[in-house]
DNA sequence: CCACATTTTGCAACCGGTTGCAAAATGTCA
DNA sequence: TGACATTTTGCAACCGGTTGCAAAATGTGG
């Protein structure tokens, strides 16, 4: 099927390795050799197995990445930067969807069965352990939008959750709101435990506010959506602290068909300022969370960690602040 | 560094072949030699290299997923059923963001280089010439939202897009509009370049209604918004075909900003049903994209092709049908 | 032109598997 | 138990490349 080296070796009348080294860079070719061996190369249309000879190099180019996250608009940007920023570095991601059903386990084996160099975890809702899994297969991996650890077992590129939520908290306590509430993301997801927390300590130190909390069941636009329909039909609270934009956007449109507005009836601050979130008619304050520095700072470490596979696990830590927009109300 | 056949050979105290047979369906190997390959692997923890296993089956179950669509949410959930759709098949999707400035010629190098058993080229904006590309290289290759056509020279799985700018028209005037348009995404995509043929030819049999036209930049939120915002300054239609749902909801966006409302004072039709559509506060009427279909037809007909690659090239489209919400207004 | 240092080239072994073929082992039946 | 059919196993070559090493070619200086 398709041209061998050896066809080209025999084709430009020279032996098999000096085809090999006029196709790997650093090799001691003469500019005769060179040339003779590219004309053969371009007359048959070779172009090298990248598989044959990652068998002897060691290396594939193949980058693992593994995400949970296919229901997140944001998600569509993080792919989009990882794509590109994995491809102009001559790396090539293999997607992994890893939906419930599949077993994490079965990840593994399937990725280190393909050989790939490196692995990025792209979630906020995986646990750590996930990512230990490559690192104990001895698969250098980065987690990124993982949870942030100060005694960090693999390498985690992202935010600090629990102060998103402390902020959040201040926020609205800034604002004057006496009875809070955080509309978290699926509870079982680290990013939304962590913010969780952090908000809730956060108000631990205000016992005159009422705080309340509720989960949706996904990241999605129609969870939160039917997340706070359901909130609104008991005594919501003044303000909610959504754990993703999307969570807002949809909270957002259960308040407008409620009848209600935004904030004169209830504010809301979101977490991610997605596009969407300047939108005139939506205008959300919202925290930022820094997705392409942690996209290009996840590529970077992953650049390191092929150089130095031992390197020593990092946990590094984009500072999010707040957009003000139009969906809290006025300070006190 | 992993294990290989070799070592596991050696602790079973058996040939290489016998492993590998053991690792092999199909393969005549006894029970009690599958058993003791078996304990040996499981001890050291052997899992073949489906690489190096490549090399001489000729199959690496990499399928390269092409796409240029990474800003429209819709993709998002195609990416989601692309890669659900060939993990459970066994097949392992290879992501390439084929972006304006990459060399198409380059993919189309690097996808070979790494062998991909197929390709799928996942884009409504592509020209018909670049999944050729592929075919041309003796690539099995499958244009999924691509344009449809009556002498297919490579496997296309999509709609009609000129039958839905048709579509559109007919409800457009059928509802009695007497000045309409058409915003379609960018120029050069041939989704838009479609819909809009069968926009306008279908008014052509209208001289009594007057007919504009014009394009975003993008198929994306903010270029719908960019774009109707510009229409609005000028004697806008009373209605528009929006050339996606995206362009729809930042159209609707704009209309908003303006202090205008749809439909009462500006009707809107988009296309695709994404799930955003349903929502109350926008409640978009749309044709509907079967996007599931599309992409199990698409991976059906993938499969095919690795069983039979000189499979003769086919087109298939699935039918649209126009959802009707409230961004119209009633029936004349 | 020769002796020596430097660069270029080919040989052959190897990467981690698969597979056709023939020999060895096992099964079947009289 | 022996003759024969069938299954299982190992050998060795191969897939498409890379690479250490030594031989060949080229360059340098006297």
């Amino acid at each position: 099927m398709a041209v061998t080296l050896k066809e080209v070796a025999e084709r430009a009348g020279v032996s098999r390795s000096a085809v090999s080294r006029t196709f790997t860079d650093g090799a001691s070719v003469s500019d005769k050799m060179r040339r003779k061996v590219e004309k053969a190369a371009k007359e048959l249309g070779y172009s090298p197995n990248a598989l044959a000879s990652s068998l002897t190099t060691g290396r594939t180019k193949l980058i693992g990445l593994v995400s949970n996250n296919f229901h997140n608009p944001i998600f569509l940007e993080v792919f989009d930067l990882f794509t590109r920023g994995l491809q102009d570095r001559g790396l090539r991601p293999l997607l992994v969807n890893l939906t419930d059903e599949t077993d994490p386990e079965n990840s593994v084996r399937m990725l280190r069965q393909y050989s790939v160099d490196g692995v990025v975890v792209a979630s906020s809702t995986l646990s750590p352990g996930f990512a230990k899994a490559f690192r104990d297969a001895g698969v250098p991996v980065v987690h990124s939008f993982g949870r942030a650890s100060s005694a960090p077992q693999v390498h985690v590129v992202g935010i600090d959750n629990v102060e998103c939520g402390r902020m959040a908290a201040r926020e609205l306590v800034a604002r004057g709101y006496q009875h809070v509430g955080i509309m978290g993301g699926p509870e079982a997801a680290t990013s939304t435990q962590d913010r969780f927390t952090g908000f809730m300590s956060e108000l631990a130190a205000h016992p005159d506010i009422k705080a309340s909390y509720s989960f949706a069941d996904a990241y999605s636009f129609d969870a939160g959506r039917r997340e706070m329909l359901r909130l609104l039909k008991n005594s919501p609270a003044q303000a909610y602290f959504c754990g993703d934009d999307v969570l807002s956007i949809g909270a957002l449109s259960a308040i407008d068909d409620s009848g209600l507005s935004c904030p004169d009836d209830i504010g809301l601050i979101g977490l991610n300022d997605m596009e969407m979130a300047q939108w005139e008619n939506i205008n959300l304050t919202t925290i930022h969370q820094p997705i392409r520095q942690i996209v290009t700072s996840t590529i970077e470490l992953m650049m390191a960690m092929l150089d130095d596979p031992e390197r020593y696990p990092e946990t590094r830590i984009f500072s999010c602040s707040i957009v003000e927009r139009g969906t809290l109300k006025a300070e006190a």
